[in-house]
RNA sequence: GGCGGCAUAGCCAAGUGGUAAGGCAGAGGUCUGCAAAACCUUUAUUCCCCGGUUCGAAUCCGGGUGCCGCCUCCA
């Protein structure tokens, strides 16, 4: 069985080959950092996240680059606005990144590179596309020429002229086609600027990716992706620069994450339809976030809701409780032989990792993968007790943690230590329960409800946990 | 104009030729002092519409309708 992944390129999926044996590079566009990142943003690194960590769960040694844009429009204008340097609001929203990022259980990249600390090796980059004939100069700036790379647009289809025809640009008249893209801009007034063969500048946008991608993963990665919108032209920009100086194709596999709508209309703030991360992430669980993007296919848009994050959150909830229920059975348990009746279902979890695999593999059907999950819950809690063994209920807990590890979910254990004002209250009503004083039972049950705690009465004792 | 995506129950959503996963919400039941949780039953004779191919289609083909996106910075 082998992993299978949609390829942008030939619009099919096609079956996982690593360049090395055993071994990923992968690259994916990251945050232009002048900001704090929004809620589709999030969408994408979670989606990527959830692939390396899935990559990694099938045993491949996983090398993610994902870079922040520190030089562009965006940043100078934010600078500018605030009065502070580039690099101010670059260190700024780097950090205000890795929280977010953090916060939402996103793991941290091999490595996040910034553009403008590879600022050598994109001249160097450039240099090669000029020496080669793929690119000219015109008053400092340096423009890629498309016509000469044969192949563009094989990555959004289009061809050069349908492109153009489309195209709701206003033409400068310096460039040789309207399609060409700069590749290192002639300082302005104000800007930050470093020294090159053409004067001082700064690098364009879609070059510092592919100079990246080459240096930290070489000139053939295997994985590149990104959000859907980065298809054309960015993406189709690391290719020509990319393939036109290497001779080789850039990457194996293309990937690309749908949008994150809101009101089925993409996340904009003309619209004023604009979330952040962190604003989100103030009123739900990381775990209810990840559960709620990845509850549909990467590749189809999902629509962004408080509502829907609600139904998220009920959801986890239900898992948890299996969680809880097992963690529970752990401790009252007898650590014992399994009995004949036990071992059917004992053996039969393996087949739920086997039917999560192959959901997995399949693309990264995160949707059908969640539903096994419940499939599984569904069945501890029919199959496992507080009667049953010790070493069958650790062996499901086991698998709901594993399954859920690719996802970002279910890490957390729902033991949690009380504090003693909570512990004395649950002995008082167990001792009022067995005084038949319901009314001073219920009342103090409501009371922890408050505080946090929910009590559930099992025939082996209480049992609580935690909102 | 070019290119592409989507349309499955009240809501979310998988399934892309073999007779409709899963979740949320709702209803009924079991358990419980009552709850909660859990479990059971129930909620789409049908997958936007119309044709066609096929023994068989939500899935393939043709034609509609509606919504969304890319072709400009954007995850």
């Amino acid at each position: 069985m082998a992993i299978k992944i949609y390829n942008t390129m030939t619009r099919q999926k096609e079956e996982f080959k690593p360049i090395n044996e055993g071994e990923v590079k992968m690259y994916a566009c990251g945050p232009t950092v002048y900001n704090y990142f929004h809620i589709g943003n999030a969408r994408t690194f979670i989606v990527f996240d959830t692939v390396r960590r899935y990559l990694e769960y099938r045993g491949y040694k996983v090398k993610f680059i994902q870079n922040f844009t520190d030089i562009d429009d965006k940043m100078i204008k934010k600078a500018n606005e605030e009065g502070v340097t580039v690099k101010d609001i670059a260190e700024k929203y780097i950090q205000e990144y890795y929280k977010d990022a953090d916060n939402l259980k996103i793991k941290r990249a091999t490595q996040n590179p910034r553009a403008t600390e590879y600022i050598n090796e994109i001249i160097e980059f450039v240099k090669d596309l000029v020496d080669k004939g793929y690119a000219y100069v015109v008053d400092g700036d340096v423009y890629f020429d498309t016509t000469k790379f044969k192949e563009y647009g094989k990555l959004s289809h289009q061809s050069i002229e349908d492109l153009e025809a489309g195209a709701r640009i206003e033409v400068d008249e310096r460039k040789r086609n309207p399609m060409d893209f700069a590749l290192w801009k002639a300082k302005k007034e104000g800007e930050p600027a470093w020294d090159s063969p053409w004067g001082p500048g700064r690098p364009g946008w879609h070059i510092e990716c592919s100079t990246m991608a080459c240096t930290l993963l070489g000139e053939t990665i295997d994985i590149h992706g990104g959000g859907a919108d980065l298809i054309f032209p960015h993406h189709e920009n690391e290719i020509a620069q990319s393939e036109a100086r290497n001779g080789k194709p850039f990457a194996n596999y293309w990937m690309h994450v749908a949008y994150l709508n809101v009101n089925n209309q993409k996340m904009s703030k003309s619209l004023n339809n604009f979330f952040t991360a962190r604003e989100i992430l103030e009123k739900y669980d990381a775990e209810v976030i990840r559960l709620f993007m990845l509850s549909g296919h990467y590749r189809n848009p999902i629509n962004f809701s408080l509502d829907l994050l609600d139904q998220a959150k009920s959801a986890l909830e239900r898992l948890y409780n299996a969680v809880a229920h097992l963690e529970h059975v752990i401790e009252v348990s007898e650590d014992r032989e399994l009995k004949d009746e036990e071992v059917e279902f004992y053996n039969r979890l393996d087949s739920f990792k086997e039917k999560y695999i192959e959901a997995m593999d399949d693309d990264f059907n995160t949707a059908d993968a969640i539903s096994i999950i419940f499939d599984l819950v569904r069945e501890v809690n029919t199959n496992i007790k507080e009667t049953s063994a010790k070493k069958l209920a650790q062996k499901a807990l086991n698998l709901i943690r594993e399954l859920g590890g690719p996802l970002g979910i279910l890490e957390k254990s729902t033991k949690v230590s009380l504090d003693e004002e909570i512990e004395r209250l649950i002995e008082e009503r167990q001792k009022a329960r067995k005084e038949k004083n319901y009314a001073l039972a219920d009342k103090i049950r409501e009371q922890l409800k408050e505080m946090g705690i929910i009590l559930e009465d099992t025939p082996q004792g209480v049992r609580w946990r935690r909102i």
